[in-house]
Parts: structure tokens; C-alpha cells; sequence
DNA sequence: TCAGAATACTTTGACATCCAACCAATGAAA
DNA sequence: TTTCATTGGTTGGATGTCAAAGTATTCTGA
């Protein structure tokens, strides 16, 4: 990354003023909400990808290896992958087609559903995703660049944001459904 | 979009458990920061780029207009396009590409520069943008799913972290620079 | 039983982002 | 003045995301 010299002033900060100068006072807030986290995804992504580069993975594939590695039986159907990281079905195929080429998951069919194909980590796969998170822990998460407290008040309202969204909604908790390949909640536990 | 039936649980505090039992509590409070973000920034660019379709608009090419309709003379050098959105170089040169096929915007040599291009916005890309802009205001900036005072203590910490990632330095001021298409910040006010 | 709806996955196409490489113009130093 | 580093911009390649269409399998209801 060329080393762009800072600005010497927040934008956000400029266009939220440029926003009240225009009379959009009310819409203003959200203005500045919806930059802010564009900016910091972009800040964020490229950490975490620079990270991720010598493993050969990228952050999309980190996440998917990281539920199988955490997943009871380290396979889960595709379609369940989709749900879990809130991802089109068409990501969660070009993911596990470049993990299958890297040889770090095997597709596998579902024993009992001829429409279901597994996703299944491979060894290699494990070892892999863990080397990688030591290092994502190291270097990107354990140094945000902001405080646990701040990082906390920021994840909570981002949680509000999402289950406003309806990505989730914690009311409902049926942790026994019959088949664990394609419901159970603990199969997200690790053990 | 299709209509995902939400999740039971929150899947970052899941994976906020998951990091814990393996150990990396020091960890925790980032990787749950980061995937917030990821999340979030999702889930708002789906939003925005919805509200930005009927108008032939995506959010890159939505900043780039609203920064040259900011502008005092609705004219910036790429480059400066590039410094304050914060984006790459080739992004600049794609958007202001799709701008300018639309009608938007027009390319015009910088009168002194000979290697600088000047983006010019149109009145018609002023027509637009402002249009798209209350579409903004309405359905996405207005309604984000956070109250003000929220949103605020996000932005306010996400502003820290883009500071600490170098996007800006609000220490040192200096308005008044030679060149008023290169370098006047005050380029940036409306009037 | 059988036809239609729903589900699971893949394929194709359209965008956006970044990086690396490349060309053109400017500016500074020998 | 001439050479060379810097700056501005574009192009090509790789990756990721989503939408829409297509295929196959399963489920549901008449």
C-alpha cells in the first residue's frame, strides 16, 4: 500500500457539517454512521487481508474454515454456512471451491439428502485456520485500536443494528431439532 | 433480496464464546469488533445501494457526485477525489468512468497540470445527486435502526480508529495552500 | 400417486475493490 | 541542460458480493 499521507482533517466530521449546512440536520447522524462503518470496513478488510495473504487465504475463507474448525464434526451443509456468515449461497460456493482446490475442506454429500453437499475441513484445513488465527489475533484483533470498553459499546450497538436488521432474533431458543447436519445450534459448539 | 429466516442466536456472540473457550480472551473483544463491522457495512451498503439503484447510482459513484456537488466549483483533480474518499486510485478512475458515460460528470485537463485530470460535475449530475441524496436522507440515513446518541458513540470510535489508522492527522491546520484545485481544503465547503 | 412448490447448489454476469505494472508529465538535482 | 525520481492516471488481473437463471432433489397437498 503506497503510504497516502493523511488528511489533515476528519471527512466524516466535514461532510457531517456539509449535511447541517444543507438543512439535513435529522439525517445527519445516520449519515455519518453509515460512512463511518464503510470507512472502517475498508480499514479493517485490508488489515485483516494483508494478515491472511500468506496462509493463501483470504477474510471469506478464514470465516468459513474457522466454523467448520469450530463446528462438533468439522462438516456442516453449504447452505448452513450461508446462514451462519449472513452470505449469498453463490459466495459460500466460490469460498469452498477455492478451500477445496487448496485442499483444506472436502465436499461430501449429505448422507440423507440428495440435495445437501458438507463442506468437511480437512487436517490440513485445521492446522491451517489455526496458524491463521494466532496471527489475525496477534496482529489485527488484539490491536484495533480501540479500547475493549469502546470496542464493547460499539459491538452492542452494532447488535441492536443487526437484530434490527432481523439477522437474528434472540427470543426463540429450540437448541433440539432432529437432523444435527442441518439444524442443531450446538453443532456450532465446539465439543 | 430473499427473505432469510433470522437466526436464533447472535452469531457474533457466539463466535465471541467460541474465542473465549479456546482461549483467546485478550482477542475476543477485537474479533467481535471487526465482524461487527463487516457485518454492519453489509448490511448498510445493501441498504444504500437498494435506494441508489433507480437512480443508476451505486454508493461509490453517489460519494464521488455529492463531494463535487460540495465542492465550491463542482471541479477536483482525481487524485483529491481519491485522497478524501479514501479510496484507491483505479476505484476513482472506475467511478468517475461509469459518471461519465451517465452524463454526470465530465473529464477536463487540469489548466496548468499536465499529468492532473479534473472531474466536473454536471448540471444534470447535480439534478441526480441531489434527488438521490433526500432518497438517502429518507429511506437509509434517517432510519439506520440506532438512536442519535448510539450512533454518535460509534462514530465518535470508529473516529478514533480511522485516526489511528492514519486517515487523518487533525493536529496540524494549514488552510491556505497554493493551489485551490490541488490543495485548499476550503475547496471542500459549499460556498 | 402425482403435479406443483420449496429447497440446495451451481453457473453466469455485472460491479466494486485492490494491487502491480505502465505511460505521461512535472520537478529537482547534477 | 540533461537525467532521474516523483506524481497523476489508466489498464489488466485477481477476488469478493449479489442477482438471476438453471438443474436436481425433496416435500406437500389434491
Amino acid at each position: 500500500m503506497p503510504p497516502r499521507q493523511p488528511l489533515s482533517f476528519d471527512p466524516i466530521a466535514e461532510a457531517d457539517r456539509n449535511w447541517r449546512a444543507a438543512g439535513w440536520d435529522a439525517a445527519a447522524p445516520g449519515m455519518a454512521l453509515v460512512t463511518s462503518i464503510m470507512r472502517a470496513h475498508q480499514i479493517l478488510l485490508a488489515r485483516v487481508d494483508a494478515t491472511l495473504t500468506p496462509f493463501g487465504l483470504t477474510f471469506a475463507r478464514f470465516e468459513v474454515l474457522m466454523l467448520l474448525d469450530f463446528s462438533r464434526s468439522g462438516r456442516l451443509p453449504l447452505s448452513r454456512i450461508g446462514q451462519r456468515l449472513q452470505v449469498h449461497p453463490a459466495s459460500v460456493t466460490n469460498a469452498v471451491d477455492r478451500l477445496e482446490e487448496a485442499g483444506l475442506v472436502e465436499r461430501i454429500p449429505h448422507p440423507t439428502d440428495g440435495r445437501t453437499t458438507l463442506a468437511a475441513i480437512t487436517r490440513v484445513g485445521r492446522r491451517l485456520v489455526r496458524k491463521a488465527a494466532a496471527a489475525l489475533n496477534a496482529d489485527v484483533f488484539g490491536a484495533v485500536g480501540l479500547a475493549d470498553d469502546n470496542a464493547k459499546v460499539v459491538v452492542d450497538a452494532l447488535a441492536c443494528l443487526r437484530r434490527h436488521a432481523g439477522d437474528f432474533e434472540p427470543l426463540l431458543n429450540d437448541p433440539l431439532l432432529n437432523d444435527p447436519l442441518l439444524n442443531d445450534p450446538s453443532e456450532e459448539a465446539r465439543s
